[in-house]
DNA sequence: GAACAATCCCCTCTTTCGGGGGGAATTGCC
DNA sequence: GGCAATTCCCCCCGAAAGAGGGGATTGTTC
């Protein structure tokens, strides 16, 4: 591949990962990419350490990244990248507009964020943007800003998860060797976090956003 | 080796429409579908409306249905098409697991079900299979065999989706205009139905089962 | 027309929840 | 050092929830 031959238009490719579970939406994505002549695919995989492996490999130019994945996600992968490589950029891509991780993945250093449902151009203008040295946050994700606080602590969750689970405060105090009150506590905690009016509404809440495993 | 007319197939091929409301998995799974000649991909849509109108207009062999879409939703799409050809062979598509609805679209005449995590070799299986008459339920969706269990009528519900929304039981009965008595008396059947130690545990199997919209 | 599911209503009783206060130890970070 | 966040604990109290009963009315299905 020469070099001097051209301003503008032919700059090299691109290149690009794509690391998703779904292997039909990573065809899907691939075969949006193989439409673009200024795009390169690199490498492909279905979890965070096939991320990891793949970014030492190829050094992609830019890496599309899912959250939800099996084994390594996507937010501790991208933590590992981003260690090692600093100046790597991840375009992280989410099912969920109300995505919880959304701002892990932005704390981590994620160079754009994507909706799943996005249109092809959209993920063509986030590619380019962020491989220019921009960003690229889909606003269904954080026009909201009110996502911020929705994050729970390791305890918090722990605790909504067992009421999840159909417990009372004092059976979570039992099964966490806490008093009632305590728990009585973290709830109060909870609801102020979320915004929810009580432990059902809690736990739609944080179901939405992906807080808790249910 | 070769019959007389075309040059190539001695079948015609399989017409197929895909819905789905995620752009990039629409065109992965057509890209998927472009690598088969024997396949042909007659149209696209992104909701339930969109699959009635292409079920008219084109009558595919098989159509791929996605479940959760915008508006008019996969079941009830499906039920209008079955409705008016009930010949029709349609194979439904979903992300998760335990999705509720996927025994309601057994019901409403699916003559398939497959998860989008699914393999490009599996879709390419489960579309031949339906095309040939036969039927693909992807075993994942209905391995915990006590799904049939788990519905709720439609006024429980409009209840339970009010209960995970953070109202009170009083709140409850003044936005659906019953007495506190019967949505008590609903709260009641829900966690029989759905075996849940208090409301918070219902929203909770309820989500797990796609039962109610958060 | 009997059986059934779905929908709706009413009562009492005890437990639980959640709001309102408060404090205190630990950690990490600037 | 200071300071914020996290984790943990305690009080009171009114309102809500849930368990236990009891019904009635529609439909549809067999």
């Amino acid at each position: 591949m020469e070099t001097q031959l051209s301003p503008g238009d032919l700059d090299p490719p691109i290149r690009i990962a794509v690391i998703d579970d779904h292997p039909l939406l990573r065809d899907g994505i691939v075969a949006v990419l193989g439409t673009q002549p200024d795009l390169e695919l690199v490498g492909t995989g279905e979890d965070g350490e096939a991320a990891v492996r793949i970014y030492r490999e190829q050094r992609p130019d830019v890496m599309l990244l899912d959250l939800q994945m099996p084994n390594v996600d996507g937010v501790e992968a991208m933590t590992r990248i981003l260690a090692e490589f600093p100046e790597a950029r991840i375009l992280v891509l989410t099912t969920y507009s109300g995505d919880g991780r959304a701002t892990q993945a932005i704390k981590a250093g994620a160079s754009g964020y994507l909706l799943k449902n996005s249109l092809r151009t959209e993920l063509l203008d986030a590619i380019r943007s962020i491989h220019r040295g921009g960003t690229h946050f889909d606003r269904q994700v954080f026009g909201a800003a009110d996502r911020e606080a929705k994050r729970l602590t390791a305890r918090e969750s722990d605790v909504l998860e067992l009421a999840a689970a159909g417990n009372s405060n004092k059976q979570i105090a039992a099964r966490l060797s806490l008093s009632e009150d305590t728990v009585k506590g973290y709830m109060k905690a909870i609801f102020a976090r979320l915004g929810a009016m009580d432990r059902t509404h809690a736990v739609a809440i944080a179901v939405r956003n992906g807080l808790i495993e249910l």
